[in-house]
DNA sequence: AATGAATGAGTCTTCATTCAT
DNA sequence: CATGAATGAAGACTCATTCAT
């Protein structure tokens, strides 16, 4: 009946494993997957080795973590602008707007979720695939469920197009020298348009 | 003294040339930048690691090379269709479906291209920019010089949404199992259709 | 969250690299630095290659690092040998056996530091050039605290001819085959008769 | 009787030889043994590897024909240095001088007999001690033929100790950036001070 | 005789992971 | 539970040398 020390030590360990994953965000958005070495996350989050072998079972593994939170994210904030828009059409612009600013603001999260990702073995490729196979998902949910809104023959081939042109305008941004960039703003709205005309009736 | 090469010599030093490389194409493709080890690319072109060396100044040397020969195949290949549909609009709808089919029906090529080229330092990172700068600035150029035919506000970020909407769906079918997925044409033709209506008038 | 270091565990790593260290020693004075490869040095240390480059950058740092350790000897010698002789000419033909006589007691070590140090590239020829100026600098020390007992016109020039007298017969010494050679103390006298007329009033 | 082209083409072929030795002797002298590769010395000497193995076994050969040559110049200016001198012991400063302004004079060959060829293994090592032993044993034989002039116990750890004392003059002068360092006639001039106070009666 | 493309043995070095303290 | 020293498999790359043309 008494927690012998139980709810404070997990925590504790919660907390040293978000101290991980917060800095192998860091190290795997600025260095790339390769590049970033465990010895160098586990100094970046003042802790050590063991204990990164104590709370993630391997490299591949944190770097799943990170996808996930972050994708995770991404999940959210699609279901919150596409409940938030009563208007179908605008959902979707919503949707996009939302996902380019959060990800042009959190540029490291982007380019392990758009840049990274990519051809790091099965493992991880199929991580990736069920991240965006969800965020398609919610797109292709979100034009079934109102179909009278949207002039779309396959929904799901369409999310995809979606998807695929946010990604790369957020890549072409991220690469491009911030002094000589468009505001993300601005970029946002015209990859919103793009694909509200794609897909609007 | 000096002896002048033989043409004969010249010849046969280019084809093996073109024997690593396209080792190096199967083999990045097959297993990615980094499962893809040197002694496995010259077994692969029956050729030796000292010819490799000699050919490649060193391993990320032949990946952009196999970089450069993809995108150069599909430059060639988007002047061709929009050499060959007179209406502007078709144009690009041709664009699309040749470049989507074309890598479907190579797909090593377009893993190279889509999957693994991302994440592999500044070097490499560089010279995909450089190609997909390429291929947008086609786009650009095809939209430019027939204005009336479309509705784009800005040509160069439509043209990424263009490019993104084919590599993704392209990644995404490349990583269906061939019994499951739709044929490559029908996806080809929805791509089509979805940025048709994305920037037709 | 912060545990100290155990000093227990620092001593038993300092002691590893000691026992690669001296590896490094016997296989450089045996093998020359080209022949001793790293493998080698660790097989001989009863150490792992991955505990090699925990201690030392590369394989020019321990290079680097006998190098320094067998000058340091040296120069120990050379002072002990000029503080326990109060006659300051008698003092520079101690300070010549000694040195001699030690080289000669450790094979490996005159060979690495006579022999095997040039021609190594900048970094090792820079360590090995400020070796020989500590050596030559204490031998100019002597000569100066006590000028009436020598007749030297530049005290640099006279320990350069000093010192080169006596690695010069180290070398030929160390190169004749141990039957047929001359003891090692009667050319050390040799040599110390030599610089003695030389620099002695 | 006729000779068939041979005495031509003999000349031919050992101008070719030499062309090659001298460009090995640049660059010997400029990389050290190992620095310098076989297709780098062929290219500085506009040939080409194939006539290289025409000539030189290896490359230890060419450097052994390197170091030869280099040595006989040396025993030959030893020779004429003696022989030009009638007083015994001013021959000896003569002979210091001589060697050490050529050597001097020629920082390459210098590099190459003094720094570059030790620690390249017995079969160089040994072309190295059978040429400094020609050396020591023309100073030997020069003192021996006049020993009323000297006042030496045993000639040949002698002239050992004279040769080392070049030496390290030399690489000490040539180590130092020729803004800074004495004229290489002071030094030779101090060198040969030293050398003749140790064995001058 | 000259050429230089081809060869591949041999080295250094990195870094994910284990485990004794 | 945390720590970090130790491990060694694995891979990129160099360069002397051979030999077909």
């Amino acid at each position: 009946m008494v927690y012998r020390k139980t709810p404070a030590a997990a925590a504790r360990k919660d907390a040293r494993r978000k101290l991980i994953l917060d800095a192998a965000i860091r190290l795997f958005g600025d260095s790339g997957y390769h590049a970033a070495t465990v010895p160098m996350i586990v100094a970046q989050a003042h802790s050590s080795i063991g204990s990164f072998y104590a709370h993630f079972h391997n490299k591949e593994d944190v770097f799943g973590a990170t996808l996930e939170t972050i994708g995770a994210k991404v999940s959210e904030l699609i279901d919150q602008a596409t409940e938030s828009e009563p208007d179908p059409l605008l959902g979707i612009r919503c949707v996009v707007e939302t996902v380019f600013l959060h990800l042009a603001r959190n540029p490291r999260e982007a380019r392990i979720l758009i840049v990274e990702s990519s051809g790091l073995g099965p493992r991880l490729e199929r991580i990736r695939r069920d991240l965006i196979q969800r965020h398609t998902g919610q797109i292709v949910q979100a034009v079934k469920s109102n179909p009278e809104a949207f002039s779309v023959s396959d929904p799901l081939f369409s999310a995809r197009c979606l998807v695929g042109a946010v990604f790369e305008s957020l890549y072409a941004w991220l690469e491009e020298r911030p002094s000589r960039r468009s505001s993300a703003a601005k970029v946002a709205r015209a990859v919103a348009d793009y694909n509200a005309r794609a897909i609007g009736r």
